[in-house]
RNA sequence: GGCGCCUUGGCGGAGUGGCUACGCAGCGGCCUGCAAAGCCGUUUACACCGGUUCGACUCCGGUAGGCGCCUCCA
């Protein structure tokens, strides 16, 4: 079990990972008013791989990714469409987990829905309501952000300055105007609500996260995780609520991945220069999109285009092709065991991906130097080893299909061709292949088929 | 205006006080009937100006430009 190191946003230092217990980790996952975006993929990819390399490393970890259910844009979204709400709402959850899923990376541990979790997030709201943390108000409930000095500490603000709410008009039922919802009561137009002990409503943008976590990791939990744009308000308000209520701090560590930007400008629903991860992958490819998400540090922000993917692509083929010439297999030799070793030092150290695909590289052009060094042995299982950490353990799988009698027919007819010297055929050959989806390598041993991109 | 961050070679993107990141692309070469794959070489990378230092891309200060959050946002 390697130590394992993550910078943490609210102190600003490395921490060190507990060796005891379970390792609770909590991932803001998507408001589903929409299909998720290339962004909105980067903390599940991140966090989920975050939570394999952990569980290899022996810790018992436990990943919980959200999807948060019920909110102000999903009213206005279903609306637009003439819908209901929890339609648009079911519907936008279940292609977010079928666009997170064709990614290959398996479910997180926990995937709780906010609207499943209303019983929890009544009972945290009341029970700020009974220590002075929150205050009901019109049917709504606000909670009382001078109560709870601690309030800013993560996202280091001057609680002067500030002013929040979710564009409403709630502003005159607020105390002050630092306050922020945690339940608003059901207004005209919205198609659902639950019952409270302030009538009728529904849950404001925060709580929900603070039940969830609670519900799901208990508290404290170690880490707790999104994207950088979550830090204010969002993640200083689930401190705020979770630590007002329970007396005790919410997370040990806050991981913040960076943003995904086209242009230099991030990729965000409301700026409208989105691509859907479905998108992505159609076009790309699933391997493509997870190497791409992993070729950056998860904290620096990615750009985001066509090149980069392309690049990905490109990237992941090299893998493909050393790893078809290297099947996995043979134990690894010293070299290739080192290599790996080195891959997981990086991922210890703050998850640097980026390092630790060097190492798969770099190991890669090692073998392809130096084929008979015996240290080098078993390269090929090494590499699916390091590669399986990081989601793009399928670049080691061999073709489902081989090629069938008629490539092969073909196959034999260009070999004839060759020792006959007639290229003329053997190239005609070739591209008749080339059709059949299979690219010709003529090696040593004789001429192979690959199959076609 | 407040808080924080960034600026690396054609592109993406790591990293370190003195040593080739890595990948993609281009160019040249090896191999090959040709091609693919692979290998080798290559295009003198670290925004600018000062400072600290024997030595800075890597530390400090400033300048310019850019970004994020402060309103919904991964």
């Amino acid at each position: 079990m390697r130590e394992v190191r993550i910078k943490d946003t609210m102190s600003g230092e490395l921490l060190t990972l507990p060796v005891e217990g379970e390792i609770g980790i909590y991932a803001c996952g998507p408001t589903v008013y929409s299909r998720i975006h290339i962004g909105n993929a980067r903390p599940f990819v991140v966090f989920s791989l975050l939570a394999r390399f952990l569980k290899s490393e022996g810790y018992p970890a436990k990943l919980a990714i959200n999807v948060t259910d019920v909110n102000d844009k999903i009213y206005t979204a279903a609306a637009e469409r003439g819908i209901p709400s929890s339609e648009l709402a079911a519907e936008m959850t279940a292609a977010y987990f079928e666009d997170t899923g064709r990614l290959g990376l398996g479910r997180p541990d926990a995937e709780p829905l906010a609207t499943e979790t209303i019983g929890p997030i009544v009972d945290l709201i009341a029970t700020l309501v009974d220590e002075g943390h929150a205050y009901e108000s019109g049917g709504d409930v606000y909670f009382s952000v001078r109560s709870f000095d601690a309030y800013g500490k993560l996202s280091h603000r001057p609680t002067e300055e500030m002013e929040q709410g979710e564009g409403d008009d709630a502003g005159s039922l607020k105390r002050d105007p630092l306050d922020f919802a945690l339940w608003k009561t059901k207004k005209e137009g919205e198609d659902t609500a639950w019952d409270s002990p302030w009538g009728p409503g529904r849950p404001g943008w925060h709580i929900e996260c603070s039940a969830m976590a609670e519900a799901e990791l208990g508290q404290p939990f170690t880490i707790h995780g999104g994207g950088s744009d979550l830090v204010f308000p969002h993640h200083e308000n689930e401190i705020a609520q979770s630590e007002a209520a329970r007396g005790k701090e919410l997370a040990r560590i806050w991981m913040h991945n960076g943003m995904i930007e086209t242009g230099s400008e991030k990729m965000s629903k409301s700026i409208g220069n989105i691509f859907q991860l479905s998108e992505a992958i159609d076009r790309f490819g699933a391997e493509a999109v997870v190497a791409y998400l992993i070729s950056g540090h998860y904290r620096q922000p990615l750009a985001f285009g066509e090149g980069p993917l392309e690049q990905a692509v490109a990237g992941n083929e090299r893998l493909r092709n050393f790893l078809r010439e290297n099947p996995p297999g043979d134990e690894a030799g010293t070299e290739a065991a080192a290599a790996a070793d080195r891959f997981r030092d990086a991922l210890a150290d703050d998850f640097n991906t980026p390092r630790a695909m060097r190492e798969a590289f770099d190991l890669v052009r090692a073998a392809n130097q130096r084929p008979d060094e015996p240290a080098l042995t078993g390269a090929g299982t090494a590499l699916a080893g390091m590669l399986d950490l990081v989601g793009l353990g399928s670049l080691a799988e061999r073709g489902e299909e081989g090629p069938d009698a008629a490539a092969l027919e073909l196959l034999a007819a260009r070999n004839q061709a060759r020792e006959s010297k007639d290229w003329g055929r053997a190239d005609e050959i070739r591209d008749q292949l080339a059709e059949l989806g299979w690219e010709v390598r003529d090696g040593a041993e004789g001429a192979r088929l690959v199959p076609r991109d």
